[in-house]
DNA sequence: TGAACATATGAATATGTGTTCATGTATATA
DNA sequence: TATATACATGAACACATATTCATATGTTCA
């Protein structure tokens, strides 16, 4: 019968050259990789790309993007949130109307190279 | 006493614009906004974000992902998982050791774009 | 060939989160 | 000033998912 082996710390070499160390300390802070983490993971829920893609062709209100979406306009208008509190959208107001658009070239940037990496794999 | 107000659709001037049906068209395909969601999301967690980070620096195995981010061992495989599913890793075998690397330059640019736009908005 | 090691994985659990429903707030207009 | 419109938001619920635990698989080596 086999016995449990114990995963405390690799023991193999690998494990414990020098380089594990310099990798530790280039690594970015954890408070930075946090914030990073939850840029991305705005971008990652269907909803909020498909706003974001509507966005990236021109600034629309939230009626636009019920429309545009064929959703309920709370669930837009919670995303819409997530979005502003995330700075990847601006937004000024009109009357009733609260116009939205992308924050910055960033946020064009990378849904133009998220979009390029897909359509590379697909091949 | 007020009415409740019904959102079926946007009654509004700018909703029955022209824009919004060419908005429509030139919109990608719900399937690949999916894809494209799907590929941010696995950017949008704070260990595979970690991962990603240490991988950015070098070819590294398991174990030294073990150490490097002193968690589970089996919480890294599961994440590895996630990430080979989604082509953001590669790996190769050696003896016992699986080594992974960041598997294209899309995936060290979006890390770049996603750290650079960080950086500015903390300003 | 058996033991130790490196990694992967299924199940269970806890936590996070997207949508809906109900309702609140602000603006325009009749 | 009352009503309709545009948008925001809190609560509840359903669903997704990260971690842990236990264990399986595959490799090396004595």
């Amino acid at each position: 019968m086999k016995k449990q082996p114990i995963y405390d710390a690799c023991i193999s070499k690998c494990a414990t050259n020098d380089y594990i160390d310099q990798i530790k300390e280039h690594l970015p802070s954890d408070q930075l990789l946090l914030e990073l983490a939850n840029f991305f993971k705005v971008f990652g829920e269907h909803t909020r790309i498909r706003i974001l893609s509507a966005l990236y062709q021109r600034e629309l209100c939230v009626c636009d993007l019920v429309e545009i979406l064929g959703m309920n306009q709370s669930a837009i208008s919670h995303q819409l949130r997530v979005l502003r509190t995330s700075k990847i959208v601006r937004y000024r107001k009109e009357g009733k109307n609260v116009y939205y658009t992308l924050d910055d070239e960033h946020v064009y940037k990378l849904l133009d190279d998220g979009l390029e990496h897909i359509k590379e794999n697909k091949q």
